[in-house]
DNA sequence: CTAATAAGTTAGGTTAAACTAACAATATTA
DNA sequence: TAATATTGTTAGTTTAACCTAACTTATTAG
């Protein structure tokens, strides 16, 4: 049930992934520190995080990032990086200035530009070698279709399950390449309710969590 | 006291510019369905804008831009429009998308980003010919006097004044290329304290108006 | 293993930007 | 010109994102 984010609650996001990359279990405290806010504010935004599955954290415990906020992160990371690449090194404006110019034009970026500024990267052979550049366009261009408001239509793009799971979205007639809709989420998202083939499914969300949707 | 504008503020303005070209005397109600909002909220916007000097306005009458809201409107128009037509000639992004992004990212988009933009359109000669790229320039990188907060050091640019108003800056002291700084700014920016040359002056509001000041 | 310190939460308040509903002023038209 | 319609304002709510201050729970140091 994400929805949407608004740039403060991507802010928040973002801040978590890095701080998790020195210890996994993230504290209010160093989240206040690092966007300048009180932990108050932070308290409350975790609740929304978590309301919307992105982080998990029981009270007066440590805050980690679920699988989704994990993917949701790494979009925001990958944007901020590309975009602040751009204009580093195509429009030759100052490091400052690409950081905090990148920090806001993220949050409102669409996919369809962003794919257009990796092909530009691309071409002039400005990207790392070590960023799997054909992963990130996944990344940018899909949902999981546990995040996706009814009505949604997409195409199925992968399935990221294995075993038994994955066995079972197969056996459902869930298979990359099919067109999907999104027709009822249970409130708390689980479960929820689409249309593929004609069929229609109820998946638990931990099911749809595994299936990466690429929005019409 | 314009200080900063929000981006929902900066979307009055520029609607309300957009609807000016048409006819000067623009109406609460265009400007709503125009925006898609209440009535009641342009109201609110307007009184706002008012205050920031940017439009006048009295009760039941019509809205007409100031000296002052016309140069910030200019503002928003040329990053809009140089920003989508960077994401349509440069990314071949969709109009749709790169009208839509424009929006976004005009509101957020730094000064210094917009003249490293403009560099890139003029040097694959992507900029039309009507357009006066040298003036925009000096558009986005100035802000009017009357429009800064106390503590900002700049240089002057440009003295936007002709006849008497002109010559009594002049015999102040107050020439293009001078640094400036605001010292203090009285309620309504009436008057505004400034120190050139390392004299201090007072100037009435429609004297700081029209000078154009680069910040540093 | 207490006592002091730090971390997290709760309660209550503020601001910007929206909303609806009721009302007042202005325009239109019959 | 009176009746009707349109336009603008006011009052009172709502939501997101922040805040401070007071409090509770954990952690750390003697």
């Amino acid at each position: 049930m994400t929805y949407s984010l608004t740039p403060a609650i991507q802010d928040y996001l973002e801040v978590i992934h890095d701080l998790s990359k020195h210890d996994s279990k993230v504290r209010i405290t160093d989240i206040a520190r690092k966007l300048n806010v009180a932990k108050s504010s932070v308290t409350e935004a975790i609740e929304l995080l978590h309301a919307k599955n992105l982080v998990q954290k029981e009270r007066y415990g440590p805050i980690t990032l679920t699988r989704n906020g994990e993917r949701e992160a790494a979009k925001l990371k990958y944007k901020h990086l590309l975009i602040s690449k751009f204009l580093r090194d195509v429009l030759n404006v100052t490091a400052d200035t690409a950081e905090k110019d990148a920090c806001l034009i993220e949050h409102v970026v669409s996919v369809e530009t962003m794919l257009a500024l990796i092909q530009l990267l691309e071409s002039k052979n400005y990207l790392d070698n070590d960023i799997d550049i054909e992963e990130v366009k996944i990344l940018l261009s899909t949902n999981s279709l546990s995040n996706l408001a009814p009505g949604t239509k997409g195409t199925i793009k992968r399935v990221e399950a294995t075993g038994e799971l994955r066995r079972r979205l197969m056996e459902m007639g869930v298979t990359s390449g099919d067109d999907i809709q999104v027709k009822r989420v249970a409130p708390m998202g689980d479960p929820i309710e689409i249309t593929v083939k004609g069929y229609n499914l109820t998946l638990r969300k931990n099911e749809a969590a595994a299936i990466l949707i690429e929005i019409n």
